[in-house]
Parts: C-alpha cells; sequence; structure tokens
DNA sequence: TGTTAATTCAAACGATTGTTTGAATTGGGT
DNA sequence: ACCCAATTCAAACAATCGTTTGAATTAACA
C-alpha cells in the first residue's frame, strides 16, 4: 500500500530535503501543464517527466492525478480572488474602481509565470469544470462577482443589487474573459492588438466600455422608472424569429 | 485495404439506402457528442454507440476520427456567418443592428438543436483550436468580425477601420461568447438569469451595453481629437504596478 | 438464381492511459 | 557502523484509446 506523506511528528522533520523539493517541482510542472492543456488532456508522465522524475512520485506525494490536479488549485499560487481588495477600495471613484479591474485581471497576461498559470487554470475550470469546480465556485466565481457587484452598487446608486446589476456585473467580467480566452481570435481579426505591449491601451478601453455600459444602464433605468410599463424583469423582444431565421 | 465510400458513377447510384443512412446518423452523434465534450475526450466508440452501429463503420464512411470531426464542420447544420446578412443590412440604424446581431446569435442558446450544436462546436473550436482551426478562421471568425467592424464604422461614421474599431468589435463579440460559455458561471453567481426564458431581457441589455460602448467610444474620440496630445493608438497605464501587486 | 459490390460487424492490434508493485537508494538517528 | 524510515525508480498492471482486419450480411443486377 501507498502511505503518501507520512504525517510524522514535526519533531523529527528534517529528513532527507529531496522529498519537498520534488513535490514542489512536480506541482509546478503540473501547474504549467494543466494550464496549457487542460486536466484530460495532460498525462502523468509528461507531468513526471516535466518535474524530472517518475511517475510513481505522483502517486507517493499526491496519491493520485485527481488530487495532484486538486493540489495545484489549493496552493496559493494566485487568484482571482486577491484582486477583490484592489478594485472594490470604498475610496474609489466609478471609473477607478473598474480601472484597477481590468488592470488587475489583465496584467498577468502579459507574463507567463506562476500566477498567469493560476490564472488561466481558473479560466479554463470556468470553461470546462471539473472535480475541483464544485469548491471553486464560492471563492473563485460568486466572490469576485459579488464584490463587482458591490462596487456597482454604490455607484448606481442602488440600495440593493437587482438583476439588472448581475447582468451589468456578469458581461463586465465577460469583458475580461474574453481577453483571457480568445486571444487566438484576436490574433487573426487584430493581431497588433493582441502583443503584451497592447494590453495598456486595452486596460484604457475596456475602462472606458464598462464605465459607459453602466451610466447607460442607469439612463435606461430613469426612463424606465419613468414609465411604469411592463414588469421591469420582462419585455417582449422587438424583433420578429421571421426575420432572424430567414 | 479500407476502400472508403469509392465513388461509383452517379448512375448506378441505386444501391442499399442504409449506407447514407448510418452516414448521416453518425454524423449527428458525432455532431452532438463533439459538441459536449470536445474532440480529444469523444471515443470513437461512444459515437458509434450512439449512432447504432459499429466502431469499424466511421473508418468505413470517414476515414477516421479527424476525418469525422471535419465533416461535421463542413456539413451546413449552422454557422455564425449565415447572421451575417441579419444584422449588417445597411437599412438598419445601429441600436436595430445590434439587436439583430444579439438576437441572432442568444436564439440558439433557447434550443439544443442541430444548429445550437454546430454553433457551440464552432464556440468551442475557437476556445480550444483542433486541426480544424485554420480553415475555420476566415468564415467563422474574420467574416463575422469584418462585417460588425463594418457595421460601427458606417455609424460612428467612420471611413475606415481604425484599432479602436476593432477593439469594439471584439469586445462586443465578447458580451455573446460569455453567454455560450460561462452558463455555468452564470448559474451560480445569478441562477435567475440562466434560463431560456431570460435570454430576450439578456438580447435587449446586451444591445443597451454595446450601444453604450460604440457611444462611449464615439465621445472619446471627440475629446481626444481635440487634444493632440499623444499619439492615439499608444497611451501609458494610469496606475501603479505597486497597487496593483500589493 | 447466382454474382457482385456495398455495407456492417465482432474481434484483434498496438499504443497510451492511470495506477500499483517491489526493489533500490538515500541520509539522519541510535 | 548499523538501522530504519523516507524517498525514488523501473517494471508491470488493467483499462481504454484509434485503427485495422476479415468474414458475414445485404440488395441490386445478370
Amino acid at each position: 500500500m501507498s502511505s503518501g506523506p507520512t504525517l510524522v511528528p514535526a519533531a523529527q522533520r528534517t529528513s532527507r530535503s529531496d522529498g519537498e523539493d520534488t513535490r514542489a517541482r512536480l506541482l509546478q510542472a503540473a501547474l504549467q501543464l494543466f494550464s496549457e492543456r487542460g486536466f484530460a488532456q495532460t498525462s502523468v508522465r509528461a507531468i513526471a517527466e516535466a518535474a524530472g522524475t517518475n511517475v510513481a512520485a505522483i502517486a507517493y506525494h499526491f496519491g493520485d492525478k485527481a488530487r495532484l490536479y486538486a493540489a495545484t488549485f489549493y496552493e496559493p499560487f494566485g487568484s482571482g480572488s486577491d484582486l477583490i481588495p484592489v478594485f472594490s477600495d470604498p475610496a474609489l471613484g466609478l471609473e477607478d474602481a473598474l480601472r484597477h479591474y481590468f488592470a488587475g485581471f489583465l496584467e498577468p497576461l502579459k507574463h507567463d509565470d506562476l500566477v498567469t498559470q493560476s490564472l488561466r487554470l481558473h479560466v479554463r475550470e470556468m470553461l470546462e469544470p471539473t472535480h475541483v469546480w464544485p469548491e471553486l465556485i464560492e471563492r473563485e466565481c460568486r466572490a469576485p462577482h459579488r464584490a463587482l457587484v458591490q462596487v456597482l452598487c454604490r455607484h448606481i446608486p442602488l440600495h440593493e443589487a437587482d438583476d439588472d446589476v448581475h447582468r451589468l456585473a456578469f458581461s463586465i467580467a465577460g469583458l475580461v474573459m474574453q481577453m483571457w480566452t480568445q486571444r487566438d481570435v484576436l490574433m487573426a481579426v487584430a493581431p497588433q492588438l493582441a502583443g503584451s505591449g497592447a494590453l495598456d491601451v486595452w486596460v484604457d478601453r475596456l475602462t472606458g466600455y464598462a464605465l459607459a455600459m453602466v451610466q447607460g444602464d442607469v439612463a435606461r433605468r430613469r426612463t424606465q422608472a419613468r414609465s411604469p410599463a411592463q414588469p421591469a424583469s420582462r419585455r417582449k423582444p422587438q424583433i420578429s424569429d421571421k426575420k432572424i431565421n430567414a
């Protein structure tokens, strides 16, 4: 039986230091390969080779492939929720808050370090959830979304979040996701905008887009409040399906 | 040797009709499974079973798995470029054009038919390109993007596309991609907005967002034209990295 | 009715997958 | 110097992958 990284009393924790070393190398190699190719398409042999060790070392240090994958999420290499305090500072104006939001999420795209790989892994998990997804929802999804919703509520202003604020926050997050997931497409349609050097202007423009979206929604709320009309959460489509399917 | 679907003179093309039948069933089963799980994670045995036939039938009708996958792209089940004439009609105002754009791309999300699966397959190919990607770039990426850029240029107005129009078009497309790729996330943060019934309001809001983005960019162009300042395609970031990495 | 080509299928092939095994190696503690 | 637990490794395991094979089945044509 494989005893795994046996729990020895911390007192005699002076054994051969190579142990923690290969564990760390495995973790880093796994993070890189998983973030590049995904869980299913990354073989344990490829990870072991990249880490300069043997496949059995994975079973020894982590148990199996699934737990190694989970470990890459729980080792604090970097996370989207780390950025919450950066953009949700109540002292910031709306434009500055949005600018910090985009700058924080796009800045890792310039490099290819542990933080970038960790975020890419999280993005991949949002696109194609695996067995760790249920435990990531709160920290990587709900928490950043809630923080952005609060920022928006503070500046709209709005006492409590409604559906339209959620739609705004979700769509603003979509601008970030587009940059993270569609770089191949951007390279195909406008390669001059896909380089790392273009990212600063992107932060500037996305901030402008998000700001306009929010202000536009504020205006819509005003005009809709004036005309009681239909229940606000439901409006009939304004184009016929006939024209769409033509 | 396997002769494949041998090219017989169309005159005597009256043989057993079951041939084309299983080919069609394989194609439909492949489309469904590929669009749900992706190329690598879909086994030929699963496809054959779903089509009610044998693995060897795939080799017989399509040669191999890669060519079956490619076939699901070339059989005209539905494509993003089909929607180009719907939203790029010069008679439409900007708001109507954008509304048709979003309505056309979101409407398939209500169903789960061949069109939906085909579009989902194309979306998946944008997220994780396979061997068919090079031949899809033009029809599924560049063409719709170019059409949207033209619509924007017509209404800004602008004689020829510049980087900022490309950024606008790419970001507007991002609003659609968000709806296609992040439904799990939406279900986690605002489940009441993730159902099929909520899509009509989504079309309305996304139209508003895109309209505000365009109008905001027009305003930015005016103020930037007034102050010659720095070369328009390059602006320095306005927040320090120190604060970001804090 | 017998022939022929198109089509389908069960079975097997080699390669790769994740996992397990048992022996070899290492280095600190008695 | 010896011992022992921690660590590493080559090898083998069963399962699954995409593909190939060769025989069985079918239906049109002579």
